[in-house]
DNA sequence: GAAACAAATCAGGAAAAAACTGAATAAAGA
DNA sequence: TCTTTATTCAGTTTTTTCCTGATTTGTTTC
């Protein structure tokens, strides 16, 4: 028997997956977390097999806490169990030490095959996000560093180029300089285009 | 027994929250639909007590569709079930004849007391939903005129106001006009911060 | 029906911000 | 080490923002 966990902040979801797969003969819940942060104090109680991890938590980033955990326990397997078919997300995901990617409206018998695939070690992907990869398979994702994220938020939140210079104390043309390489970065023509396009990968 | 049907482009949490309210005594899943389309043809052929509905489908969007049904067959009762904690969207749901908002968040057994609640005909909200809207009693809802999203789209897109008027045979001076008034309703300071509360609201 | 209101259209100008081009230094990866 | 990328700063042009208006049409309210 497997021994499974599950993160994700939808409490509805998590009860009525977990009562699926318990009533599997594949693997059992033995941990269900709502947030990031009970998360890492139950894992840090004993480590499960394989824990199941979404990726909008609302204390943090799933795919950040994907790099922290498999660093802290190498050997946790982490499957992540989200909405999100975006390339950017699966590659950052799998960067970050996922072991598997499946998304909520994959056919559900793929969960358990994704279960028992990652349990032997070996990577598994749902179907269309095996696909998307291959497809992309050329395509390098987008990576955007600290202070690039940084004024992508002051810049979503509103504030100008001067406003946000005064905010991390640089000078202006520093943050403009910074905004030109995240328009060429999303290949976007404008702010308002940048921000859209920064929704749609999930970058804020 | 309460004839429930579901309409969410997960099928895992689909097939998941079928097994655990078919398991209930409360009610049992008569129709599973992954998209709008095959919902709509679903309900043609005889509608169930309560529809659960989610609202990002691949085919539409399920706030709109919500109308439509409601308008078709006024005694179909509806439980508008997503994970979008956001006051317009709520608003919009309930003005467009649902019976009950329930997030995906909220505890499991708030969905077998809004099945029950909203069968007997009453208004339905989980708790978080409730709170927020009696918080935000005297904010009322930000509607866009068709004008409106149409030119939020083109500037989403990276149009400029000039493009955008070239598009719809206009004048620069009414795209203009037609921006400030964005500005307004969504309270933006410029148009990527325009752009970012247009995303967190589900506008675009 | 009249009054009040909102939406959609068009107008112009001043100030501010963003977009474009360029470039030097520092840091990181191969 | 060499190459690439991040970070920093600068000048010029284009665009947007922010004011001020006005007219017409359609809808809602009294």
């Amino acid at each position: 028997m497997i021994d499974v966990q599950i993160a994700d902040d939808h409490k509805m979801v998590v009860e009525s997956l977990s009562r699926m797969i318990n009533e599997s003969s594949v693997a059992r819940i033995t941990g269900k977390y709502y947030d990031l942060k009970t998360c890492r104090e139950g894992l840090a109680k004993g480590t499960p097999d394989i824990l199941l991890l979404d990726i909008e938590l609302p204390d943090g980033d799933g795919v950040d806490f994907c790099a922290e955990m498999t660093k802290t326990y190498p050997e946790l397997k982490i499957i992540m169990l989200t909405g999100f078919k975006e390339f950017n997300i699966a590659k950052h995901a799998l960067h970050n030490g996922a072991l598997g990617y499946v998304l909520k409206n994959a056919d559900p018998e793929e969960i358990f095959i994704g279960i028992e695939t990652v349990s032997r070690g070996e990577q598994f992907l749902c179907e269309e996000i095996d696909i998307l990869l291959k497809e992309k398979k050329d395509t390098k994702a987008i990576w955007l560093t600290d202070r690039e994220k940084e004024i992508l938020k002051y810049t979503a939140d509103g504030y100008t180029s001067k406003e946000t210079a005064d905010f991390i104390f640089r000078d202006v043309e520093t943050v403009k300089s910074c905004r030109k390489n995240l328009l060429l970065k999303l290949k976007a023509k404008n702010m308002a285009e940048l921000i859209g396009k920064a929704y749609e990968m999930k970058l804020i």
